[in-house]
DNA sequence: TTTATCTACTATATTTTTTATAGTAAAGGT
DNA sequence: ACCTTTACTATAAAAAATATAGTAGATAAA
């Protein structure tokens, strides 16, 4: 952008759809299949680009278990734990313009 | 989705390209062509699109001066301002993440 | 022990969005 | 009269999201 823009670091990612409802269901670490349910059955190709993007700006981690290969979890990283802060004023807007909805 | 995640009505229209730096902009009032240019050139179709999407949910409001109906200008409404606390959360978080970028 | 199920994806084709580019119509300046 | 600015819309091409099916390994059930 031509003016800077200081969060464009950040929009790059949160603007871009389902990052913002991944990161709130991130909350808790999950496995791929329950964040599919749990998105309303987020077609697998989109949630796994989104996944990888996230990975990549180390706002989540992806974890393999070694036991089991097929059974991989992921969570949020610090980086991505401290981005909840962004959630939570988010929650208290909704909250406050959509009251019946929270 | 399934579970009810509670800021869904903001990641309808904040999870989409352009949304979150357009609000940034808004800060000022702006017109569509200033903020073409601001935002490199954005291309005219998307950014008139995003406009009336955010007029919708009401987050900015579209005034035309009546002595020249070519002069619009776009800027928050108190329910827009209100989304500026997400954007300092944000901002905050760019700083402590990528301190060379803030 | 064959068969079925679960998990974590990838492949392909279709639909939707975004983008580049050009164009329009009104108003204002020179 | 002519050129520029403004706020868009139109069209076509490129990129992204979606629906759907499929794969491959591991576990469970018959």
């Amino acid at each position: 952008m031509k003016e800077s823009c200081p969060i464009s670091k950040a929009t790059a990612f949160l603007g871009v759809k389902w990052t913002l409802d991944l990161i709130y269901f991130l909350q808790q670490r999950r496995r791929f299949c329950e964040l599919q349910e749990i998105m309303d059955g987020l077609n697998p190709t989109t949630l796994s680009h989104r996944l990888k993007l996230l990975e990549a700006e180390e706002i989540i981690q992806r974890e393999v278990f070694p036991d089991n290969q097929r059974h991989v979890e992921y969570s949020l990283t610090a980086k991505g734990k401290d981005l909840l802060a962004v959630h939570e004023e988010l929650t208290n807007w909704v909250s406050r313009w959509y009251p019946e909805e929270v």
